[in-house]
DNA sequence: AAAGCTTGTTCTCTATTTGTTCTTATTATA
DNA sequence: TATAATAAGAACAAATAGAGAACAAGCTTT
């Protein structure tokens, strides 16, 4: 009966935003939730990812119900967290087409006090290989102390042409801004700064080596 | 008996509502007290709702009694008695000449769950550049999940000829076992077995970006 | 005890949200 | 070039949400 359902990369980044989320909150997200969380813009396209992790037995199937994804197998569940003040909000995927403030408290995250500073912050997990010669990889989740300014070197998290949130080293100039990725093999990218509105400067980073 | 009931934004909302009011007050609140605190205008729509927190087992069934409203005990009591310990053990920079126990309990550190396993974990703090190939640097954390054995490939933290701690990759053969530093400039080194104690296996790594 | 009020409950009607299905277009990948 | 993966959006039905009317049972006041 189970034929063998490998996952493409964009369910398995769904699959892992779905576990992600059953630790931190009790209740399954909602499609539009995970739209925004992962930045997509279509519930229809979404669905059919999802569709796919049911066929891998991954996912429960749901007929209709709504907040009804659950994961087979259901592991922290269960695992309410409302542990005390050391949690920050996860914001998922670094996303695109949208400040990041828009999908605050969608779930928290606990962090060790070393890897944050006394003001807001927030975490993201990255994708690509942009920032490896940093020693941040694909799939690693970065701290970012909220701030909308930085100073030449900084590493930040900036929406670019809103459209898009990236990882980069800045440098400012009056008339120009520069967003130079850590990694050789890619090309510093220049800008008006009106199109780059930084969004946060790095703090910590953490990476998972389970499974 | 237990069908899977997710609950609604709303439904969530009259939830968390209801527990906030019983820390506070002894006597359950009135449907129409509810409605003001939620800014809704119509008790009946409230009713329903709440007949859906009595399916999902949140909340007991009060036949048309006055301020019936009950939350059942056994959520309630997991909703506050969820003080799971997520500290773990920092055992210091990766030392020398000591087995990891003898220094246990010295500071505790707080960890994400995404970054550890069930079993029982410690941190080190590493030192030298023996796995910037992995992307671990000079004084990052590691979350080493407490272990005497490892299959070879893992990254390993051992204890080498009773004198120091290190972390490497592990080949292991019957009668040699061989550690890999993840760093093409250094030398694979080679050793009796019984000259290598296994501490425990990596399973989380972070870093800390602060001044 | 009777009148007046509040409360829980049930019902209908309407609006919004959500899951689902389709069609179409674009990008990767073999 | 062909095939799969990814994405956006339109359209639809079911689930959910809100308002209000109506009613019986419990309280309060007279």
């Amino acid at each position: 009966m189970s034929d063998y359902h490998p996952l493409t990369r964009k369910q398995h980044e769904i699959y892992q935003f779905l576990v992600n989320h059953y630790q931190q909150s009790e209740s399954a997200p909602t499609l539009s939730e995970i739209c925004i969380g992962l930045g997509l813009k279509s519930r229809g396209s979404l669905h059919k990812h999802i569709q796919h992790l049911v066929e891998a037995g991954l996912v429960e199937p749901s007929n209709r119900q709504q907040r009804g994804i659950r994961l087979t197998t259901p592991k922290l569940s269960t695992a309410i967290d409302l542990s005390t003040d050391e949690t920050i909000p996860y914001l998922g995927k670094i996303a695109a087409g949208q400040p990041l403030e828009v999908m605050a408290n969608f779930s928290r995250i606990t962090i060790p006090t070393q890897l944050k500073t006394k003001n807001e912050c927030y975490v993201l997990q990255v994708t690509g290989d942009s920032m490896i010669d940093l020693g941040i990889y694909d799939n690693d989740w970065v701290i970012i102390e909220k701030r909308n300014y930085a100073k030449n070197g900084d590493v930040i998290a900036a929406l670019v042409n809103n459209d898009e949130v990236t990882l980069k080293i800045i440098e400012q100039t009056p008339n120009k801004t520069i967003l130079i990725p850590a990694n050789k093999s890619m090309q510093p990218m220049h800008f008006d700064p009106n199109n780059v509105q930084i969004q946060g400067i790095l703090v910590g980073q953490m990476r998972s080596y389970i499974h």
